[in-house]
DNA sequence: AACTTAAAGTAGAATAATTCTCTTCTAATA
DNA sequence: TATTAGAAGAGAATTATTCTACTTTAAGTT
């Protein structure tokens, strides 16, 4: 993703364009096992040594509010973040912390009509996420 | 649900029974909205005043460990656990903590009728769960 | 029923992820 | 370029959870 596509983000959601959320949407874009904020401050400060542990959390607390972001669910006492916004699902190693991102169009299909005709009392559903928990059979490239 | 029921899931785990280890497993299915450790602690401190923080987080792992309980995966930053082991989703609340099960055994055939004939390469499910994000119409009970 | 001991519980200190406070800086607009 | 609201920075504070170094106890054995 090039760097004006990611200030076009920023500036879409009425943002202030910084060098510092630059890198930080960019760190997560290329950091794409849904890394933690310590992943995305260890990346950042290879070429940004002097970036602040503090701006990283404001700045990805903005970045979630702004839904240019999202907060993966996990049963580890640490966040992780997805810059991915379309709608997918997620692969939960259930030996490790890997986390893979699951598309399948004809999985979504089938979810909204099962829904759409069922529904849940009570309830208005506004998404819909599978955690598939497993084993990969192959490391990650 | 009875004292005896939960010694003989502890027994049957070939774990120890332990006043604290009932206190806290009946605590985790009365507080039915999926508690935190700080939940449980204040439940059962009420009766049993003396109780040690660091007791209930090792209960806890330890139940964990021999499936009497499970954790909840979610975006923020503690620990939620759920006593029913039965295969069920989630409905999370899009604007507060509220988490309520929710039961579909048509559902859990679709999807296991779906992933059977469909699967995913390289990667072995052993278990799925919906994340249903929305609004709850009624407030609890 | 008392003896033994590995496992469990306790209190409080330690840890670590995240948040807060308050000051300084800067992006965006006039 | 001057203005200023919003953003970044440094380090202290907070808080959920874990660790350490004991003491106690459940449950099998004598």
């Amino acid at each position: 993703m090039k760097i004006n596509e990611i200030k076009n983000k920023l500036v879409d959601k009425g943002l202030k364009v910084t060098p510092q959320r630059i890198s930080i949407l960019e760190a997560i874009i290329k950091l794409n096992n849904h890394p933690t904020a310590e992943n995305i401050i260890d990346y950042i400060r290879k070429n940004q040594p002097n970036i602040a542990t503090a701006t990283v959390y404001k700045v990805l607390d903005a970045l979630v509010e702004n839904e240019l972001i999202r907060k993966v669910k996990t049963d580890r006492d640490f966040m992780r973040y997805d810059a991915i916004m379309e709608n997918h699902h997620h692969l939960y190693c259930s030996v490790s912390d890997r986390i893979e991102d699951y598309h399948d169009d004809e999985l979504n299909d089938l979810l909204e009509k099962y829904f759409e005709s069922k529904g849940i009392p009570d309830f208005k559903i506004e998404d819909i996420k599978l955690q598939i928990i497993g084993r990969f059979m192959k490391s990650k490239k």
